[in-house]
DNA sequence: AGTAGCCTAGACAGATCAGTCTGAAAGGAT
DNA sequence: ATCCTTTCAGACTGATCTGTCTAGGCTACT
C-alpha cells in the first residue's frame, strides 16, 4: 500500500474534493477534465482508472452533494423540538447555506441544465428531489396537517425557489422571505382533529 | 430590396427562429454555430454579419423570449377583472405555459446556469426578474395589500418554484400548486384599511 | 448593362474537448 | 532482490468548437 499519511489522500479523494469545487463553481459543462486533475493534482489516468468517464465523476459528486446536504439539514432540524419548528425550520438550515461565499445555487438544478436529458445526471436529481418532498411530506404529517402531500408540494416550490432568487438575485434573505411565506402557509391548512 | 416573398423571411428572423428553437431545447451551450445555420438554413457568414457573435446572437434570443413571455403575460392578465384576480391570475398564466410540449423550463434560468458569469446572459436573466419582481409588486399594491413588496417577493418564489418543478419533476400541476398557494398567501396578508 | 448589397457554400485556422497510451518512478509484499 | 500495484507526466488522437476568409450567385435599383 502507499504511503498515504505522506502524499495527503488518495486520488479519488483529490478528484471528488476538485470536482465538488469546480464542477459547483462553474459548472460540469464548462470546467474540462484537464482543470479538474490540475487542481487534484493527479495525473490524467489516475482520473480514469479510479471512475472512467467524466460523466460518472459528475455523478460521484453529484452523490456527495446529495449525502452531505441531506446530513446537514437532518443535523439543523435536530434542535427543534415541535413538529411546526422542524416544517418550518428547513428554510432555517436552507438559509445557513445561503450565507456561505462558495454559494452558487442548488447544484442539481445547474446541472441539470447542463446535463443531457436522461443521463445520470438527471437521475441523481430525481433522488434528491424525491428526499425533498419526502421530508417536508413526512414533517408536514406529523406536524398535524390533513393533506401532508398537498402542503409539501407548496413547500417544496418555496425551497426551489428560495434556492434560485438567492443564486440569481445574489439575496440571501429569499430564505427568510420563503421562511415566512411557509410559516403563512402552514397556519392557514386545515389540521386533523386533534384526540 | 431583396423578394421577400419567395425567399421567405430574411435570414436575421430564420436564424433568431432557428436559436429560439435549439437553444431553449438543448442550452446555450451545447448547441453550437453549425448546428444553428444549419437548421436556418443559411450560411455562417450570415450569422456573423447580422450578430456578430455567438453570445451577441444568444442575448439576442434571450430579448425576444423576454418581450414574448412579457406580452404574454399582460394579455393573459387582461382577460381579469379583479385585482385579486390579476394577481393570482399570473400562475394561470403561467400554467399555460408548462402545457406546451415544448416546455423546457425558464429560459433565464436555463441558460444562466451554463453562460459565465457578468456576461450578456446574466444582464438579460436579472431584465426579466426584475419584470416579474415590479409586477407582482403593482398586482399586490393594486390588490390592497399593506405591503406589496413583501408579498410579491413571496410570490416570485413560488413563480420561480413552479417553473422549476414544471421542468425537473414534469409536472405541468405545479402551476395550479402555486396559484392555490398564491391566493392562501394573498388571503392571508394584511391589507390596507379601505376608504 | 452595370453596380451595390446580401446571400450561399465551404475551406481554413486556432483552440479545446474527452479519452487512450507510453514510459518511468516509488513503495509494499514476497 | 524482484515483482506488483499505483501513481506520475505528458504526448497523442479524433472530434468539435468559434470565428475568419475566399469565391461566387442572385436581386433590385439606376
Amino acid at each position: 500500500m502507499r504511503n498515504r499519511e505522506a502524499t495527503g489522500p488518495p486520488a479519488r479523494e483529490r478528484l471528488l474534493a476538485a470536482a465538488d469545487e469546480l464542477f459547483y463553481r462553474e459548472g460540469v459543462q464548462t470546467v474540462g477534465i484537464d482543470r479538474i486533475i490540475s487542481r487534484a493534482g493527479v495525473a490524467k489516468a489516475s482520473l480514469y482508472s479510479n471512475f472512467g468517464s467524466k460523466e460518472e465523476l459528475v455523478r460521484a459528486y453529484l452523490e456527495s452533494r446529495h449525502a452531505r446536504t441531506t446530513e446537514r439539514i437532518s443535523r439543523a432540524l435536530a434542535r427543534f423540538r415541535t413538529p411546526r419548528e422542524r416544517l418550518i425550520g428547513v428554510f432555517d438550515a436552507q438559509g445557513e447555506q445561503f450565507t456561505d461565499p462558495a454559494f452558487n445555487g442548488c447544484a442539481f438544478v445547474m446541472a441539470s441544465a447542463e446535463a443531457p436529458v436522461g443521463g445520470a445526471v438527471e437521475r441523481a436529481a430525481e433522488a434528491y428531489r424525491d428526499w425533498v418532498r419526502t421530508l417536508f411530506t413526512t414533517l408536514a404529517g406529523e406536524a398535524g396537517v390533513a393533506d401532508p402531500d398537498a402542503l409539501a408540494r407548496q413547500l417544496h416550490l418555496l425551497y426551489d425557489g428560495a434556492g434560485l432568487s438567492a443564486r440569481m438575485d445574489h439575496d440571501p434573505s429569499a430564505a427568510t422571505t420563503a421562511r415566512a411565506a411557509a410559516a403563512a402557509l402552514f397556519d392557514a391548512a386545515p389540521k386533523v382533529q386533534h384526540p
